[in-house]
DNA sequence: GCGTCTAATGGTCGGCTAAC
DNA sequence: GTTAGCCGACCATTAGACGC
């Protein structure tokens, strides 16, 4: 459904004011762009477009957002700007939710995410990534301490290292507890630094997908005024071209895990003594095996 | 068969400059 | 201010050899 701009500015305002009619033809109107938007812009699966409808409804459905709509920019263009923020949010919370137990608890006793300081509204969710969690960290405890730590170290920004392994470690390289925790904050530290540009290739990617969308826009007015202005058109043509492939580029680059803040090879190889080649072959082994392992036993369920 | 290592290769990054 | 192109340095991956 297409609402004018004064019929999406009042019902907006309305949807903002709490109206439960206004915030049902909201969702009547704008389901599909909830639904599609990570799909379009992020390539996720549809299970996944469908995991993040439910945290943007949950997040929408009071209105409470809506009141810092100015109407400065487009509608489209502020929402997909709510919609972004809100699945990297998402995107965050699954992965510290396979990542780590959150163990926070509210008043209530109830379990709740990290982002936003609310009662999680999907324990189905919670409850399945707990549960990969234990699994993941089951499935690492079978790999001998040597080969663990060389994972551990190579992924340290998201993973903790036990006791065992501390003291792997401390054998292994004769420093003290206190230099081997300076290490790591050290390695976390820099590492925090690439997570951060990594957050802004992810807006990077939003802002190249609403340029898009602009152009677009342009291409179509520009046409119904062609054959008065054929360079303009081949102008927002090349321009859009451009646009495609910057995004195509940084799409590829994340599909690769080049927005994970890991460990350089380097770093892991010099702390351990052993070389970069055996670091990256081990990982790389490591990886196939969780992976396998990973398979088989959602398979044998 | 598995693990480790090395050398070669390909890919990426950062700095610089020029053009728009 | 942004983008593209070039180049050298650095990093990650891979193939192949070797030992257990």
């Amino acid at each position: 459904m297409n609402l004018s701009k004064d019929k999406t500015l009042d019902l907006v305002t309305r949807c903002g004011e709490g109206d439960e009619a206004a915030l049902k033809l909201f969702f009547e109107s704008y389901s599909e762009d909830i639904y599609n938007f990570p799909m379009k812009i992020f390539h996720l699966s549809e299970d996944d477009a469908g995991d993040f409808f439910l945290y943007a409804f949950e997040r929408l459905k009071t209105g409470a957002r809506f009141s810092s709509f100015k109407g400065k920019s487009s509608f489209r263009t502020w929402f997909y700007s709510v919609l972004r923020n809100m699945l990297i949010d998402w995107q965050r919370t699954k992965r510290e939710l396979k990542m780590t137990n959150l163990g926070k608890i509210n008043k209530e006793g109830k379990e709740y995410a990290t982002i936003e300081d609310e009662p999680d509204l999907r324990p189905d969710l919670v409850e399945e990534a707990q549960e990969l969690t234990k699994h993941f960290h089951q499935v690492l405890g079978e790999i001998g301490v040597e080969k663990r730590v060389i994972f551990k170290l190579s992924y340290i920004y998201y993973l903790n290292l036990d006791e065992e392994e501390i003291q792997f470690l401390i054998e292994k390289t004769n420093l003290g507890v206190d230099e081997i925790k300076k290490k790591i904050l050290g390695l976390r530290s820099e590492l925090s630094k690439r997570e951060e540009e990594n957050i802004r290739m992810e807006d990077k990617i939003t802002s190249l997908y609403l340029n898009i969308l602009e152009l677009k826009e342009k291409q179509t007015v520009t046409v119904k005024k062609a054959p008065l202005l054929p360079q303009e058109i081949d102008k927002t043509s090349q321009a859009l071209k451009k646009k495609y492939e910057q995004r195509k580029k940084l799409l590829e680059k994340r599909k690769k895990g080049h927005f994970l803040a890991r460990t350089p090879y380097r770093e892991v190889a010099d702390l351990l003594g052993i070389t970069e080649g055996n670091v990256s072959v081990t990982l790389l082994r490591l990886i196939e095996k969780i992976q396998k392992k990973l398979k088989f036993s959602e398979l044998s369920e």
